[in-house]
DNA sequence: GTAGATTTGTCCGTATGTATA
DNA sequence: ATATACATACGGACAAATCTA
């Protein structure tokens, strides 16, 4: 006695399979709903389920009145280690990373921001947020949270695109490295797909850090939500490589 | 003007709201799915769409003729590090950890699994695969690759319940630590879902990892998914383990 | 720039199957 | 065995975004 499968996985397994063979190559259009309705036989609602399910795997996009596009495959590793810099991590992956910011300004200390700086509850924060891109791809959304009354004017060094390494650089931070790291996966809410470019209920994995100074300090507290489908962390062994630059 | 949100999306919102403020407590049984049609005036439809949501992000599991279960929100966290010892890292969060044995048999190495040991490919190893449970839950499931000539007897050891750790042991292997680790997100197959007790399609993080012994010697090479809606993956800085400077 | 055709997104209604209580 | 409740699949209708002539 087999257990039938379900039509729409069956399509979903058979045009996950053709992606993955390369039958349909980065970048190009999918045939449309109507069309893989017909060659498999079905409604279209039953083709909508499985390109669904694709979509959140991140295999392909959907651009309503457009149609359905194949996404590249490869993710780029991302390295997470005491010394993480985006910038340098995407360089040494023959990227052109870039940053666009969407937001910078004061704020006031949620609980889970105070306590991960050590810092009171209501203590005033500079908070940015932005959007981190590979070749002009956003890969990953950030939230960053500083204590203002040590780096009271952080926003306008940012703001101009400066890394947050330089930024630091120019209130006499010299190093900075990461204590903690904490890993979870969530799906992708409304805001965050929009700014991502990613399908709402997507997979991203959040990435909930704290950098601390060579005094062991925190002088910041991030939390970054990488989309899944286009990167891996890579957590290398203790043979660190000093960086700076 | 404001962009008009879909139903099934504020329905969504609202239920996750409700859940994450105990409105519906962990474990309880959600109303139907007429009666929840009903109560938003909506067609059914809408409100499995609004469902399938929530249970893709983990926070409920449907079981057809049933009902809609409220899943804990808790999630467990993993430590990853230097020294990851699966049943050391459950106990200290006072969990009861378990495995289930699935598969432990000799196969020829696959490429990746060859270049990961630094082994000739099609050579001989022993892969162990099976589940790791906190409390009776399932959290991973996970596949290791070992050496079978320089462990040739490691299948009843694991089959009898012993831990990696207490295997190695026997085989002269006091120490062993990670050497690499490799996180990324994935969505579950069917097979997959069935044995982690997960939605088809549910969020996967993960973990390649290669152990070495303390001469540096890979020993093992690891590849566990863990059901992203139970676990945290934590990594905590250089304060637990050999800082090489 | 505009009008119309194309394509995906949402929502409804109905019917039937399957696992559970 | 019967009723309940979720799962799958079909069909139709319209809206919204995109593309094209």
């Amino acid at each position: 006695m087999e257990k039938p499968e379900p039509l729409w996985q069956a399509i979903h397994d058979t045009l996950h399979a053709e992606i993955a063979r390369g039958h349909w190559r980065a970048g190009s259009r999918l045939p449309t709903e109507a069309d893989l309705a017909q060659r498999f036989g079905v409604n279209r609602h039953t083709v909508r389920r499985a390109l669904g399910a694709l979509a959140e795997a991140g295999l392909v996009q959907a651009r309503r009145g457009a149609g359905v596009f194949v996404r590249a495959a490869d993710r780029l590793p991302y390295r997470i280690g005491p010394r993480t810099r985006f910038h340098q991590n995407l360089m040494d992956t023959g990227r052109t990373p870039s940053r666009r910011i969407l937001h910078s300004a004061q704020a006031r200390a949620t609980e889970a921001e105070a306590t991960a700086l050590n810092l009171p509850v209501d203590a005033l924060l500079h908070v940015v947020e932005g959007i981190s891109l590979a070749d002009a791809q956003p890969v990953s959304l950030f939230r960053s949270a500083f204590c203002a009354t040590r780096f009271p004017e952080l926003g306008p060094h940012l703001a101009k695109g400066a890394s947050i390494t330089a930024a630091l650089r120019a209130f006499g931070v010299s190093d900075y490295t990461r204590k903690s790291t904490r890993i979870s996966g969530h799906a992708a809410d409304v805001l965050q797909a929009r700014h991502l470019e990613v399908a709402p209920g997507a997979m991203l994995l959040l990435s909930e850090a704290i950098n601390i100074d060579p005094d062991g300090r925190p002088l910041e507290y991030g939390r970054t939500y990488f989309v899944a489908a286009r990167v891996d962390l890579v957590l290398d062994g203790p043979e660190t490589g000093p960086v700076v630059a």
